[in-house]
DNA sequence: CTTGACTATATGGTAACCGGATACCTTAGT
DNA sequence: ACTAAGGTATCCGGTTACCATATAGTCAAG
């Protein structure tokens, strides 16, 4: 694996061979990461054979996105111990950033699943669902609570959410009790919650109970919801069922994909038994 | 999940509001991907609640890595169908990632185990060993090639590899013929090679025999190999055995590790057979 | 000795901001 | 009414790893 002769390239010869630009190796130059074996009087530089092999352990470490300051040192420390070192903490790292990829596939998921049901949803219809069981993750109570204090308990949430890297693309919702729903105070959420795909350890969760849910559909903005809440309950009234503990609201589209709050579909889940 | 009043945010607020500093804000606001509602004579920015639902989304499709531009084109023409087909294009991205991640493992991994390995080798000693059979991939005919010639195989070999995504962190090799071993022609390859972890389609492989090696190592630049080569033939024939078909050279220590080209380790294996 | 192909330097640009300097504005306290 | 503290805006420079372009100098062949 030798070359004996000392043929000099130029700085677009030692490029081509290098299958970069050449303005790259004078960046490299610049920034003292390699620069040229002989530079003559006139400033043209020669790049020796020797000089290749180096190149390749720099497009190697920049292949583990090593910025080209930490390849500079990298290099001027190197030795079979450090390049070890390196190795298992780079490969550390791209486990990581694996796991994070995997992650946004599933949040993809989530969301084209949810979206594409959104679509073959009819909005208009009231129907009598059983669900399963869910895990869900919960807010700091809300209840009551001013404007900007509910705002601020969103971002949190979400804040709380990505930290404990459980976001599997789940609109964020809003549960409400049956008494707020009784007294007609519909935006008065008391958690704000989040589906939860794994469970986390070293967190409460809270259990979403599997059971019948009247499911229904509100078009834009909150201000008129109540109107739909009637039906909601009339509907609970015709069938002869009572209310059960809690109300779920998600956004099923929502600024994601559609044009502002007056085209937003709201899914609204209530829970029901039979009398 | 909604709010009701029209409290409107400061740049400050709505930046502590979203965890990004303000001049994200600003930036945003620059380039038009998301400006205030209200923007005063003054010159002060005021946002609305309902400005935070684009801001998460802003966030989640960054997560993406899509470009504020591209994210800027995507906001403006935007439907439940579009998002399905972005987000079904940026799965398969994502999913390339992931294996270009993971050939960066093994890659990781084929590195570390030959520095290991190397380090642990006593490089006096000449050895005889049984070696599995292996599959290569190898270069075209560089056989009696000048310079400059061979350095441009290398280049070109390595870009295939690159291109064929098989590079698996094995170093690149270099094949020399019995009659060349024999003659003393010891740095006239005839191909190099690189061996595969996995099996290409759609290209041709050749296979290292399985078989009996006499395995030994040469340090420093390759202008005194031939001392080395005569050690090992030495033994050959004290030994009593016969070369093989070729001799295969590999630097175990290079560039990547140690400093310069005295400090290289080459592992030369002869297949032998009995006589 | 000219022509064409090469070389060098310098400048400005990219993406998505961050940090600091400066000047203006607002609000609370005296 | 005035000041001080803290907020706001704009501008400028810097970050990474280059790429593109313009200009000017250099080389090798015919």
């Amino acid at each position: 694996m030798s070359t004996s002769s000392k043929k000099l390239f130029t700085s677009g010869e030692f490029a081509a061979l290098c299958n970069v630009k050449k303005q790259t190796l004078f960046h490299y130059d610049e920034i003292g990461l390699l620069s040229p074996e002989v530079k003559k009087e006139n400033g043209y530089r020669y790049y020796s054979y020797y000089q290749y092999g180096l190149f390749s352990v720099i497009e190697m470490l920049k292949q583990l996105k090593m910025p080209l300051q930490e390849i500079k040192d990298y290099l001027q420390t190197k030795s079979p111990q450090q390049l070890m070192e390196l190795l298992t903490v780079k490969s550390l790292e791209i486990n990581q950033q694996i796991e994070e990829l995997q992650r946004l596939q599933t949040m993809i998921q989530t969301k084209h699943k949810q979206t594409r049901d959104a679509l073959q949803t009819d909005y208009s219809q009231i129907t009598i669902e059983y669900m399963q069981q869910e895990r869900l993750l919960i807010s700091k109570k809300i209840f009551h609570c001013t404007d900007p204090a509910f705002l601020e308990a969103i971002s949190e949430f979400q804040s709380c959410l990505k930290e404990m890297k459980v976001d599997s693309g789940h609109p964020i919702g809003g549960m409400i009790r049956r008494k707020e729903v009784l007294e007609g105070d519909f935006d008065n959420y008391y958690y704000l919650y989040n589906r939860l795909e794994t469970i986390p350890t070293q967190t409460i969760t809270y259990v979403k109970a599997a059971g019948l849910y009247v499911i229904g559909y509100h078009i834009g903005r909150e201000t008129t919801i109540d109107q739909t809440y009637a039906k909601l309950l009339n509907y609970i009234q015709k069938e002869d069922l009572k209310l059960g503990n809690w109300t779920y609201e998600e956004y099923i589209l929502d600024e994601i994909s559609v044009n502002g709050i007056d085209h937003y579909v709201t899914k609204i889940m209530i829970e029901v038994r039979e009398k």
